[in-house]
DNA sequence: TCCAATGATGTAAACCTTTACATGGGGAGT
DNA sequence: ACTCCCCATGTAAAGGTTTACATCATTGGA
């Protein structure tokens, strides 16, 4: 019975003996037919094994039913949960999901940017601060965009994420809490919106301890593992080493970690650590890190909403959602080592 | 001038002064259209920003220009390398990819079954063994289909992988080469036929080095960092224990790492660890993991070669493409400790 | 009994492409 | 000079769906 193409909403309306418009009707609006009918074109619809076509929907339509969610890696550890968030929600509104990856290459990027002009997508959820396409970035016409994670460095797209100054701070005051005052900031970046914030929580801490600027240790960083051991191996040719390590990440701070370990020392012992986003790993480590986590499914599940009023033509309440991070304490950090204790 | 609504085709024919037809072959088959024409359409088409509408194209075509890759776990560290060797060979055809998780939820699998059934997709790429598709696993209507990393439980999907047979008997006999000769196995699995492949390969290891069946300790596991914990912890209740731990991936290494470490082990001093895929993290773990390396962005090219020829209507050769594993051998194995020399 | 209104269904156009087939012009061969 | 062929282009149908509009039947009110 099942032939080689799949069943079309004509073969539904010749076995239910309707028109294909009612057919249409009975799936998209069941109200405006009658129950018996309705009834009859069901079973149809089993005998055949019908699903619509979603190419001919969408190109009808205008427009389709699927999101895109570009993020530059996605074996980044926040994607995952994010992306559970993201697809509950949209699923419920009868979206589907679609991922893309740009590994940080433009091409790839402007290949996302196709896809979209092209119509395959009806929004797109940015897990990148920085738009990827690429030459076209300033000039594309996107679809309804919200961005996730890491504010978007281009005007009119909202963002949702965590607050990173309040995060920031909760770090930074555990360690001034803990008697630290030599605290190095492992990880600013002038080009990462949520990093400069990070490291703006971290200047209020510091400030609100009476820390002076000058005291302040500051490198930078893309929030990489490699990132965090190469500021570790800058900060010991220096002559100052800090008490403590506030890292943008928990990347970064896995980094360091590694760092202070290969040189022999022991965490928190000689040194405490901190890093931000709660990824998975950062409870299987040895010391396991104190860090701030993210509500990754909550964000995730706040964007895609965002994300749907966007496409239902409403104008968005906020152009940034900031959801309350909390500090996670676990065993990375403690008093400072007695050197730093004098005075 | 650019107006609300995308440029569809026949805008360009308009401002080229040809048909919609001539347009269509000047950007699908130039050679068929001449030189000064093919110019003015893609002056035309330059003035416009017309890109076809991917949704027509298909439904004219009868077929996407899609590929749908899924996956169980988007953050699996061995994905994203796959991703980009699949993504390469796609784009240099023309086609496109696109990335569905399921974590683990048959809910989500069957989505994904509905997109390929609504003809989104041209092709189909699982990154799991086991086909995601709930109670309609067997009687799925798939398109073009390719197992990566994993052979797939259906008959009729051919798999692109290692061999995992020879992958495991390198790592085998670099331990019993050490002097090693009381090997656990951890991550047996009756379900998953990569792992059983490994343990076929470290069983013929031990059978080649004349280890008795008896003296083999074998301890199932499904892969993640906690079934290696697990399994440790298992380990330990009972009376003998192995000098080396083969695993059968470099997360349960992790996990067996991790609880070694955390009952104040020194490894490889007190026990060898060996795992298998050589994930990023294998290289930053204190000591770094010797591991079996996959060459991940080669199976995805190869696979998605594979599905192409598939897709161009061609049978594929081998219904199996295995290719070669290396050993990277690094710091986590040694000769075994003192007492297990003995004899 | 008739009219109007309501509700259920059908008809047909439109969405944007691709491509088989038709058309027309020009060059080569005789 | 005539035919034939080939090449470049145009015409129109088809692909599967949604929906405005038309149609028809039924019901309630007068």
């Amino acid at each position: 019975m099942s032939t080689s193409s799949p069943a079309t909403i004509e073969d539904v309306a010749r076995i239910a003996q309707v028109s294909i418009a009612t057919v249409s009707r009975a799936i998209h609006m069941p109200e405006k037919v009658a129950n018996s009918t309705r009834l009859k074109v069901n079973q149809a619809i089993a005998i055949t094994g019908y699903t619509t076509n979603a190419m001919a929907r969408s190109l009808r339509l205008g427009r389709s039913n699927m999101i895109l969610v570009v993020a530059p890696d996605i074996g980044d550890p926040n994607f995952s949960n994010i992306l559970i968030g993201l697809e509950n929600e949209a699923r419920s509104h009868g979206y589907g999901i679609l991922i893309g990856h740009t590994h940080n290459d433009p091409q790839r990027g402007l290949e996302y940017l196709k896809f979209l002009n092209s119509n395959q997508a009806a929004g797109l959820i940015l897990f990148t601060g920085i738009l990827p396409f690429g030459h076209q970035t300033m000039t594309a016409r996107l679809p309804p965009s919200v961005g996730v994670f890491e504010p978007v460095y281009k005007g009119g797209i909202p963002y949702v994420g965590v607050d990173d100054i309040e995060g920031a701070r909760k770090a930074v005051d555990l360690l001034i809490a803990e008697g630290h005052r030599k605290i190095a900031f492992i990880g600013d970046s002038r080009t990462r919106l949520a990093y400069s914030r990070r490291r703006q929580g971290y200047d209020e801490g510091l400030d609100a301890a009476g820390v002076p600027v000058g005291e302040r240790i500051i490198l930078e960083g893309d929030g990489t593992i490699e990132s965090g051991r190469l500021a570790l191996e800058q900060l010991f040719m220096r002559d100052t080493l800090p008490s403590a390590f506030m890292c943008v990440n928990d990347q970064t701070a896995i980094g360091v970690m590694i760092g202070l370990s290969a040189r022999g020392y022991d965490i928190p012992g000689d040194f405490s650590v901190t890093g931000f986003d709660d990824v998975p790993q950062a409870t299987f480590m040895t010391p396991s890190l104190t860090t701030v986590r993210q509500p990754r499914t909550a964000i995730g599940k706040s964007a895609m909403a965002l994300l749907l009023e966007l496409l239902a033509g409403n104008e968005p309440a906020d152009t940034e959602i900031l959801l309350r991070p909390d500090l996670i304490v676990r065993n990375s950090v403690s008093a400072p080592a007695r050197q730093f204790l004098r005075r």
